[in-house]
DNA sequence: TAGGATGAAATTGCATACAATTACGCCCGG
DNA sequence: CCGGGCGTAATTGTATGCAATTTCATCCTA
């Protein structure tokens, strides 16, 4: 579910633009800088710039593109600073959601959490890394749907998605995957057993080193 | 700041507009489930529907307006138990800005803040309701602007349009000043203390009891 | 050669026109 | 009197056209 995404019994072509287009993104086949021309994603998807404008509304109300108003529309660019506080906030989210599931989840919820984090304990050993990958997606967003509160999932989601781009490749570090199932690990136990602060803590760790995979990661595309 | 606006050098003719309809949804103007027509808008302000929709399309991704494709626009009419959420995303947003403003606002950021907090309880004692309620948006934000984290501020003030249209009249109670002055009380002294989890918490217990007075209002309504 | 003025081309912003779907009143049948 | 089908009006979705600003290349000048 999307912020504020038309519900979609009969899709327009606007937000089907929106999602082809975020999807192009987050795939990095538009890479962060990108300029987004209105004709050319017009002719390229064969309709016109009517809806296209709309998608680009759209997408820049989420964050995953800037416009400037006579200047066009590119992919968000990001300073350093502002990837920080991007990744910054998503911890947050992903923290605050983690608190709300260690008190609010039912208990069939907390069962299924354990044995998706169990499942992906073999992904892990096994190396599967793009299982995996999607595998921690879901992880994720069982997560947020476990508070129980739809504007924080829709928010953390949202955040996730526009992390996306600056984060690409984060598994492809060595022992990544079963660090982050370690760290996944702490973060069940604290849920299941309805310990808040515990679970907010032990979310605030694992994102915060995600984003040091990050940070390594872009250090050495640097050098 | 707006979530996404477009830097507004230049604003175009669909930010204005946004601007003006969530103005009039935040006024009571346009209240919640209000049918928001294009062509109708669109005379009402002289303008064509072509931007009209776009700025539609803002509000509704800020969570602001409902957009259903071929149904129309309305104002977010929410039920009590999202109203519910929206007041615990908002507490929770607000907290989590609270805790990284105690972490990381300048001593000058204290210093004004604690200033401002001073400055209220004048309005509080004198009983100033409007005053109070413009202060209390500007001691609101920043708090948002000391967390030093874009996004999340962006967030909290979303959210914080979004709740609008459900807690008006919340200042109207007997007492409900002086006793939000002494909440920003402790959360002041917690923020320029440098208490993190003390910020959280007593900006957690602030905001949910200003929940609390909603919850009361809309009985009384009920009745 | 560097810098700035200039003009054309490209691009965005807005309006208008057309198409398609929905909403609503009306009539008819039961 | 009530419910369902039907047709027209109203409303939204999309395309196209025009106006205005920006951008970029070119040329002129110091």
């Amino acid at each position: 579910m999307q912020v504020g995404m038309r519900s979609d019994t009969n899709p327009t072509l606007a937000d089907k633009l929106a999602a082809a287009i975020a999807d192009g993104i987050l795939n990095g086949k538009l890479p962060p800088g990108e300029r987004l021309d209105e004709v050319g994603l017009a002719e390229q998807h064969g309709v016109s710039r009517t809806p296209v404008r709309e998608a680009l509304r759209q997408l820049a109300m989420s964050g995953l593109i800037d416009m400037r108003p006579r200047k066009g529309a590119i992919v968000s660019k990001a300073t350093p600073e502002e990837i920080e506080s991007l990744f910054v906030a998503m911890a947050e989210m992903e923290a605050t959601c983690a608190r709300l599931a260690a008190m609010s989840m039912t208990p069939i919820e907390r069962r299924r959490l354990q044995a998706r984090h169990e499942a992906m304990m073999a992904l892990a050993a096994a190396g599967e890394t793009e299982a995996y990958s999607d595998a921690n997606v879901a992880f994720h967003s069982a997560i947020y749907a476990g508070a129980h509160n739809a504007p924080l999932a829709e928010y953390a989601m949202n955040l996730r998605r526009r992390v996306g781009p600056f984060r690409r490749a984060q598994f492809r570090m060595d022992g990544r995957l079963l660090r982050s199932n370690q760290e996944h690990d702490a973060v069940v136990r604290a849920i299941v057993s309805g310990d808040a602060a515990g679970a907010h803590a032990a979310m605030i760790h694992h994102v915060s080193l995600v984003e040091d995979a990050f940070e390594a990661f872009a250090a050495i595309n640097a050098a």
